[in-house]
Parts: structure tokens; sequence; C-alpha cells
RNA sequence: CGGGGUGUAGCAUAGUGGUAGUGUACGCGGUUUGGGACCGUGUGGUCCGGGUUCGAUUCCCGGCUCCCCGACCA
């Protein structure tokens, strides 16, 4: 896309109302714009990093049988009564409202209940087990206290996925699954090397549930890690953890986390409580075993720039980048040099390389610094010097190396490869 | 929800009981053109409601907003 065209422009200072690093970077490179404390909008740049995370997810998790669909945000009350979930001493996130022609209703902040109320129209016998389904949705909380920039929102996108099971041993055997697809997930999203899947409360030790951590300055967790065991334990439950794991805690290294997925193993009391069974061989009715497991697609975003941030400004790894290549077109009041780029640009979008273009009448330096903030992994630059030079100067985001590429280097070096893994 | 702070132009900031200044961004003219250049010129502002006062952006009360610490995070 050309960025003459782009209607957000970047901004050399801060808003003074953001502290936090991945607020502070997203607004000002024009990413996200702020709505009100905790609700950010997203920008045509922060909605192509939000589609790249949730085109990795939704690979991984179709990988593993998952089907997508899309819940509503408006929920029944009576769903939620039915697990004691309604009431707002329970759930202090709440949001409700009421209808017109009278009656509660509740804007979702989670889904286990009107999925499970969902499935039972189609899950009747052991014959429709297991079953899985997912959805990306935007999650609606109503948080005493926002914080951190996009990290912890009051409106902000999850994928949740929902597993059914005729017995314990195939949900075991699918939680394994998925965890692991988990891992791919983050792996694939440049997160990899500082993700664990954490012992934590809430039955850790009976493999009840899973953490998903990324070591982060601007998380709210923290983690004790054994980065050679790679092991890592939460500080809620270190005591018992590092007697059970047979380590000394001085062994460890205290940082900070944010969670950035989870998954948990219900059993049958969920569907217990909501009366969600299925015949089994035997004719019986048997409660449905249920496990869900989350992904904060917002938080993985904000995550990913706290990151990889550097003083110049965001830093996308390749597997979730707006785009692939930053070309930035100097010298273009000479007709010249400008088609040459006007080429070029051509070129690489019909080959599939997605290209960001300046194409600005703007001074360097401000094209450079625009750059640098926005963070695209690789800066192609054309000149009239390199044009006379037939070569581009390539500048790698990450590491600041430089290189000059003929154009079929480049296209080399920039053709999609169909699928994007992370090769760190 | 408890505690602390904040609110001046699109953004960032200064200042004052007597109708607000700077930077940036934006418009126009000109010089520039490989790291946010420069000159000239122009547009644009005191969160809301009360109170005190001849006069409030400034002081007082209330509300709202946003930020931070704590609590919470199924």
């Amino acid at each position: 896309m050309r960025q003459s065209q782009l209607f957000t422009k970047t901004r050399k200072e801060a808003p003074s109302d953001e502290v936090s690093k991945n607020a502070q970077l997203l607004i000002r490179a024009g990413y996200v714009h702020k709505e009100m404390a905790g609700v950010y909008d997203l920008l045509p740049l922060g909605l192509r990093v939000i589609e790249k995370i949730k085109g990795i997810v939704r690979e991984e998790m179709n990988r593993v049988g998952g089907q997508e669909l899309l819940m509503s945000s408006l929920q029944r009350k009576e769903l939620w009564e039915q697990t004691d979930r309604w009431s707002d001493e329970t759930v202090d996130v709440w949001f409700k409202s009421e209808l017109a022609v009278g009656g509660e209703v509740g804007f979702g902040w989670s889904h286990e209940e009107p999925i499970m109320d969902m499935m039972q129209q189609y899950v009747a016998s052991y014959k429709d087990l297991p079953a899985s389904v997912y959805q990306f949705q935007t999650k609606l909380r109503n948080e005493l206290r926002a914080k951190s920039g996009i990290m912890r929102g009051r409106e902000f996108i999850m994928k949740d996925m929902y597993s059914l099971h005729a017995t314990e041993e195939d949900l075991n055997e699918y939680y394994e699954k998925v965890k692991q697809a988990y891992l791919v997930i983050f792996k694939r999203l440049g997160l990899g090397a500082d993700t664990y899947v954490t012992f934590a409360s809430g039955g850790a030790f009976t493999k009840f549930s899973h953490e998903f951590q990324t070591v982060c300055d601007a998380g709210e967790d923290v983690l004790y890690v054994h980065r050679g065991k790679n092991i890592a334990v939460n500080e809620e439950v270190l005591d018992e953890a590092v007697k059970e794991l047979g380590l000394e805690k001085d062994q460890l290294e205290k940082v900070k986390s944010a969670e950035i997925g989870n998954i948990f193993n219900f059993g049958t009391d969920k569907a217990a409580q909501m009366g969600i069974t299925f015949a089994s061989k035997e004719g019986s009715k048997d409660p449905v075993f249920l496990a869900s497991y989350g992904i904060g697609i917002t938080r993985a975003l904000g995550v990913i720039v706290e990151k990889f941030a550097d003083e110049k400004g965001i830093v996308w790894p390749e597997s979730v980048a707006p785009f692939t290549v930053h070309l930035v077109g100097l010298n273009s009041d000479d007709d010249a040099v400008r088609d040459y780029t006007d080429g070029l640009y051509t070129t690489l979008t019909e080959e599939g390389v997605e290209v960001l273009y300046d194409d600005r009448d703007a001074r360097t330096g401000e094209k450079f610094a625009d750059s640098d903030l926005i963070g695209i992994p690789y800066r192609v630059v054309v000149s009239k010097k390199t044009q006379e030079e037939g070569r581009f100067e390539v500048v790698t985001r990450k590491t600041g190396e430089v290189r000059f590429l003929t154009e079929e280097e480049l296209l080399n070096d920039f053709m999609p490869t169909g699928t994007e893994e992370d090769n760190d």
C-alpha cells in the first residue's frame, strides 16, 4: 500500500496519558487509537497485525481439528444463572444491560456457558464426540482498573476454544495435543524462547490447568524460571513447586511475565451444572467432559511490541508484521527515480510481497524515522544513487544490517514461501 | 473498590484573579532534500456544572476524565 494514501500518520511524541511502552509506540506509529481507558481502536496497520496473529492461531487450531465459529456478544442471563456466574458478587467484570422489551442481557466476558448450551443442540450421543470449536471474539470485561496499555483492557480480542469429550482419557489426550499446538503458535509468533508453560495456582499439579506465560517486563505476573530446564513456576505456588520439582529456590531466576494463554480442564463440572449430557454406548445419559483453551490475541500484540521494541520504535517479527517490506523512495522529485521506484513497488506487489511504499513527498530523515518507528522487518531504499548502481539498499530492522541487492536477489529474498515460520 | 495524582489547540507543554504563550502538526509562499531542515505567514485552545468576585483558565465545592499504587484477574 502507498503510504501517501494511509490516513494515519506518525507522531514524534507519545500521548501524556500513556505510560506503557506498547501503547505509546502503537499510538505513535498509528497502529491503534485510544477510545477510552482500556479500549483501543485498531487502525489499518494494527488490524493487519491482528489478522496475522489470528492467521497463525487459526492454522494451528484447524490443525488440531478445531472448527471456527463466532458466538454472539449478547448473552442470556438464564444460562449464567445455571452455573451461578450471573451475580456480580461471583463475577465482578460483567457488563449488563436491559432489553427494551424487558429482561436483562449480559455482554460476553467469556463463552463457556453459551457454547455448552449451543453444543447441546448438536451433541446427543457419544458418536458426536469429541467436538472442538473455537472463535476469535471480542471480550467485554468491566475491569475495575484497566492498565498497561492494550495488555489489560475492558474490550479485547481473545481466541477461545472449547473441546467436548465422552471420556476423561479422550479429553486428556486432546488437552495435551492443544498444549503442544500452543507452543507451536507462540514459537511462530516469535515468542517461543520466552514463553513457558507454568505451574500455577488452580491445581497445576493435578494437571487441571496450565498457563502460558511470556517473560515480559510489562507483565503482571511474577515467575521463577529455570532456563536450562525450561521450567517456570508462578510465584503464587513457588514453595510447593520447588519442593515438587526437587529444585532449590536460588536456582531460579525471578522475572515478570504476561499470561498470554491458558488452558483449563473442567472435567464434567460444567456439564453437570448445566445438564449437558450425551447418550453413551450403553444407553446411559452421561455428562460431557469439557476443556477450554484461551489465547489473548490483543495481549499477544502488546507483548510482541514490548519485547522487541528498541529506542527507535517497534520491531516486528516477520510472521506478524503488517508488511514484509517498507519501500522507502527517495529523490522522488526526480521523475526517473520516482518511476523506477513505482516500478519496483509494482513488481514486488505483483510477486505477492506485502509492501508499504513510502511515496510521500517528505524528507529523508522523516521517512527513516517513521520507518524505524513502524517497525517493518525490511527496509528497501531506492534513491538516485541506488538506481544508478542498479542495487537496492536493504536494511534489516531488527539488526540494522545493511545489504545492497539487485532486483533479482531482492525478489528471491522476499518471495512469500507459503507458510511463515519463525526462523529464530 | 481503597489511596494518590491529573485535566490548557489534533498532539506535547508554559503561564496568570484582568480575554493565554511556545513547540509540533496543519494551510499558504519561498529556500532546501540520505536521518524528524529553514525563513516568512496563517488557522486553531483553558473538561463539565455550581459558588466567591466588578472580573475565574487561575480560588472554593461537586461531577466527570485519564494515569499511577493496591485489591481483583474464574
